[in-house]
DNA sequence: GACAAAAGTGTAGGGGATACACTATCTTTA
DNA sequence: TAAAGATAGTGTATCCCCTACACTTTTGTC
């Protein structure tokens, strides 16, 4: 048997299963929260599990995310990003199934709006999540640690907020994410140095209290981020 | 046909066959090179492709990655980590296949010493590729991009030098992956501010000019990256 | 008009990154 | 053995970014 790379023809005892699993993250009240969807089917029958699925053979890995997630939850246009590939060997009972998992970001209201409320799929806490199925709960730590590594460089937390806020909007959502509070002076001049705020002239008045000055994000309407993650429109 | 997460059993139509291929890296001759294998079947036959292959099913990606890099090369024990997973549809020709690609680090001489130098593999300076097979091109310019950003904040150049190594082949190293010059001065004050050098107390007298401290990597026997990586003894 | 609530604003200090040039030590060679 | 060649090795001043820190402004409500 030859093993030189890709000299042997493909075989079918060879063949896996690939699944595409999604962490999609949202902010709501306050708290950090994954999407999770009960499995009706064994294995792990009635477990919460991520989002996700087979890759059909007639479509890429990102295809097949974007598809899922569309299909699950109704939603589209997202930031969508490829986080790891788990290939254990006994990762799932059901056979070799190999899942590369995909992180993604949603500003609350664009699920809650479309999303199906029958209780098969529903948004859990970060900090209490349920037992969960496969090996899922260690992708979403996974996501996690790279979410909180990301936001620190990039401008991947801008996707929790919608596409006008306020600077006190934005530092909570980096508060909930990094899990500490951080200083209002020095973020605000930071974000605003940046140069990728833009104030739209306008004042939020929802609450009782003095208007805040009411943002967009700047960057053209794709952000492209560093790394590979795929270009969504904002 | 239901689509929620897992719930359709596993299908015959839906198997990809799964490869995992290896970024090889070295620093030699003063330039980074990638490790490359020439291809003796078609597709591809003649070309030069990333060393890989499939991942059976009996078997974790992680250990097929390096099942395969040593048989191929000979090399065990080096700094492994998994880079991206490529999925687009026409990839290969042959059919399905998802590639997990994974990039390493070798100090030159792991490989010169023990492997095979009968033509069907060699050191490419990753300025000079030919033309590769499948999107092994794509493949390297991300593994590329990962080496450079990676090298700033953690440790894995010290994967390009022998246990012992003077400051200044530490800093040539950095010097070649970065495609530019360092500061002498403020390179050895950051190296050993950072406290993870030891001097050996001995001397390098190869040249025939000033010995040169000879420094050992301090950490402990093993080498714990941030993110995702296998840990490697070193 | 007083109070509650969040918005908005500036400065001083510390630490790390950068820029920059000369002396020390060894080998080789005349 | 002295000079030349080659690389090792060393310190300081400046800038910028990050941090710590508290009060005034503006609105709505009672």
């Amino acid at each position: 048997m030859s093993i030189r790379n890709g000299t042997r023809a493909l075989r079918a005892i060879d063949r896996h299963t690939v699944a595409a699993d999604i962490v999609l993250f949202t902010i709501q009240d306050g708290s950090l929260k994954v999407l999770l969807v009960r499995r009706d089917r064994l294995p792990f029958r009635g477990r919460w599990s991520l989002p996700g699925g087979f890759v059909r053979t007639d479509e890429s890995i990102d295809e097949a995310a974007l598809r899922e997630l569309q299909e699950e939850t109704n939603i589209g246009n997202v930031y969508l990003e490829q986080l790891y590939t788990f290939g254990e060997r006994d990762r799932d009972p059901r056979g070799r199934v190999v899942t590369v998992a995909y992180y993604a970001l949603v500003h609350w209201q664009q699920f809650q709006v479309r999303g199906k409320p029958d209780g098969s799929a529903a948004w859990f806490a970060i900090k209490r999540l349920p037992e969960l199925a496969f090996d899922h709960r260690r992708i979403i730590d996974y996501a996690l640690e790279r979410l909180r590594n990301k936001i620190n460089y990039t401008t991947v937390g801008f996707q929790f907020l919608p596409r006008q806020f306020t600077l006190t909007e934005l530092q909570r959502a980096y508060e909930v994410i990094l899990e500490q509070r951080l200083d209002k002076r020095n973020f605000r001049k930071k974000m605003l140095q940046l140069g990728i705020l833009k104030g739209t002239g306008q004042f939020n008045t929802n609450g009782r209290q003095r208007p805040a000055r009411v943002y967009t994000f700047a960057e053209p309407k794709v952000i492209k981020l560093q790394e590979k993650g795929i270009i969504v429109p904002f």
